[in-house]
DNA sequence: CGGCTGCTTGATCAAGTTCAACTTTTGTGG
DNA sequence: CCACAAAAGTTGAACTTGATCAAGCAGCCG
C-alpha cells in the first residue's frame, strides 16, 4: 500500500477503509529520480503534489549569493509540496538528496477530496500543520542553540521521524547526508559541522560509517539539543520515545 | 465586520456573501486583554481558536533556561492558534505584546465549516499555509543572515504585513516592541539589537520614536535583509510592494 | 587516470555574547 | 501627582563562537 508510510508518519486520525482506498486511487503516477535532482523550483506553478515513498528530500531557500538554507528535511511518508496545493506556487526549491521514489496526486483530485471527503481533507491539513510545527522547531533551534545543540537537535529529529516510519533498526539508519548538507540544514559552515560532529562522535553520542548513523545515546543528544518529540504529536499509542 | 482584516491580510480566494456571513456568525465571543498576558500555554488542550482583531501577539518556544525564541509575530487579521484546531494542543506559548482584542471560534463550529463549507475550509487551510511560509522565511533569516540582515528582514516583514491590513500611514506604524522583544524574535541579545538598530537608524533606513517606526528606505532595508514579499503571496491585485 | 567533492585540520579574524555600569522610561502604589 | 521600583535603553571591555582562509588527503565518478 503506497500510503502506508504516510499513515505511519503523518496519520493521526483513524481513516476508514474507503478513505484509504480513496487515497490509493488518487495517485496519478509513481516515479523514481536520482540523487541531487530538482523536484520543484520556486515560483513555478503547480498542478500536482508529491508524496515521498523512498529516499531523502530537502526544501531550500537561496540567499543573494546562491548559498542555500534548508527549511525542511523530508523522510518517506512525507508530502513534499502539499503546501503547493493551497498556495499554487512555492517560495522555495525542492531537491532530492538521495535517489528517491515519489507518488504524485493531481490537484483536481485533491480538490475533490476537499469537497467530498472531510475526514481525509483534515488528514491532509494536519500533515501541513505538522510541517509548520517542524518549521517552528527549526526556528527555535537556529535562534537559541549553539552549533553543538543544533546538530544534536537535528540528529534527534531525524532519528525519531525515521523511527516512526519503521526505518530505524537497532538505533541505526541510512544517512547519506554530507557535512555540507548538514551545514545547509543547521545554518553552519561545513567546516564547523565537521569539528562538531567529531566532538559528538568522540563523546560517544553516535557512530557513523560511510552512509549510515547509529545513535548510541539518544537521551544525551536530546539533552544537548534540548529536543522533545512532543512537537511531532506522536500517535497516542506510543507517547514514549527513545526506543 | 469582524473578519475584515482577516480577509485583507489572509484572504486570497473570493468568498461569497453567505461564506462571509458564516464566518461572522461563527464567532462565539470577542474580548480584550492587556499587554504581556498569556493567551495559550503549550500543551493545554484547546477547544477554540482565536482571531486577532487589534494589537500585537507573539508565539514563543522556551529553551532549557527559560529564555524564549519567538516563532511567529502576529498582526491584526491573523488567526493566533488555528493550528490548535488540527493539532488539539500547541507546542508553544502565545502571549500578547500590546493590549489586544480577540475574537474566538469554537472548534465544533470550525468542524461544521470543514464538513459543509469547502471554500471556507480552504481559506482557513490557506491561512495556516501562510503561517508555514512565514516560518520558512524565519528559518532562512536565522540560518543565513547576520544580525543586521535579520533585523532589516523583520522590519520589512512587519511593514508589509501591516500595510496589507491597512495599518501603515506614510510609511509609519505603531510599533511597541522593545529591544529585548526584537532579540527574542531575531535570535540575538537585546544588547546587540541595540547596537544594530542604532547603526540602521544612523544610516537613515528608518526613524523611531517611543512607540512607532517610520520606514524611510524600504528598498535599502529589503536589500540588506534579502527580503522579498513573494512568500506572503500578496493578493494578485497588488503584486507590487514598497508603497 | 584525473578531477571534483567531501573530509580533515590549523591559523586567523570577525561577529555577537557576556558582564558590568549607568541613564532613562515606565508602571505602580501611596 | 509624586516616589520608587522595575524594565528598557545605552555604552564599554573582555571573551567565545563560529566564519574564513588555506592546504592536504581520500573517495568516487566519468
Amino acid at each position: 500500500m503506497i500510503s502506508r508510510k504516510f499513515l505511519m508518519g503523518r496519520g493521526r486520525e483513524q481513516l476508514s477503509i474507503s478513505e484509504r482506498k480513496m487515497i490509493e486511487s488518487s495517485i496519478s503516477s509513481v516515479f523514481e529520480i536520482a540523487a541531487r535532482k530538482p523536484l520543484v523550483r520556486h515560483g513555478e506553478s503547480l498542478d500536482k503534489s508529491m508524496l515521498l515513498l523512498e529516499g531523502f528530500v530537502c526544501r531550500y531557500k537561496k540567499d543573494m549569493t546562491g548559498a542555500r538554507q534548508a527549511v525542511e528535511f523530508h523522510v518517506p511518508g512525507d508530502f513534499l509540496d502539499l503546501h503547493g496545493f493551497g498556495l499554487k506556487r512555492l517560495d522555495h526549491d525542492i531537491e532530492t538528496i538521495s535517489e528517491a521514489k515519489v507518488a504524485t496526486f493531481n490537484h483536481d483530485v485533491l480538490t475533490i477530496i476537499t469537497e467530498q471527503w472531510p475526514n481525509l481533507s483534515k488528514s491532509l491539513w494536519f500533515s501541513t500543520l505538522l510541517d509548520a510545527s517542524m518549521h517552528r522547531k527549526w526556528i527555535f533551534s537556529h535562534g537559541r542553540l549553539r552549533a553543538e545543540g543544533r546538530i544534536a537537535n537535528f540528529l534527534c529529529e531525524i532519528y525519531v521521524r525515521l523511527d516512526m516510519v519503521g526505518l530505524v533498526t537497532d538505533g541505526a539508519f541510512h544517512f547519506p547526508l554530507t557535512q555540507p548538507d548538514l551545514g545547509e540544514i543547521t545554518g553552519l559552515t561545513g567546516v564547523h559541522v565537521n569539528r562538531v560532529l567529531r566532538s559528538l562522535r568522540s563523546q560517544g553520542f553516535f557512530a557513523a560509517d560511510r552512509r549510515s548513523i547509529q545513535i548510541l545515546d539518544y537521551e544525551g543528544l536530546a539533552r544537548l539539543g534540548e529536543f522533545n518529540a512532543d512537537y511531532l504529536l506522536p500517535p497516542s499509542t506510543s507517547a514514549k520515545r527513545a526506543p
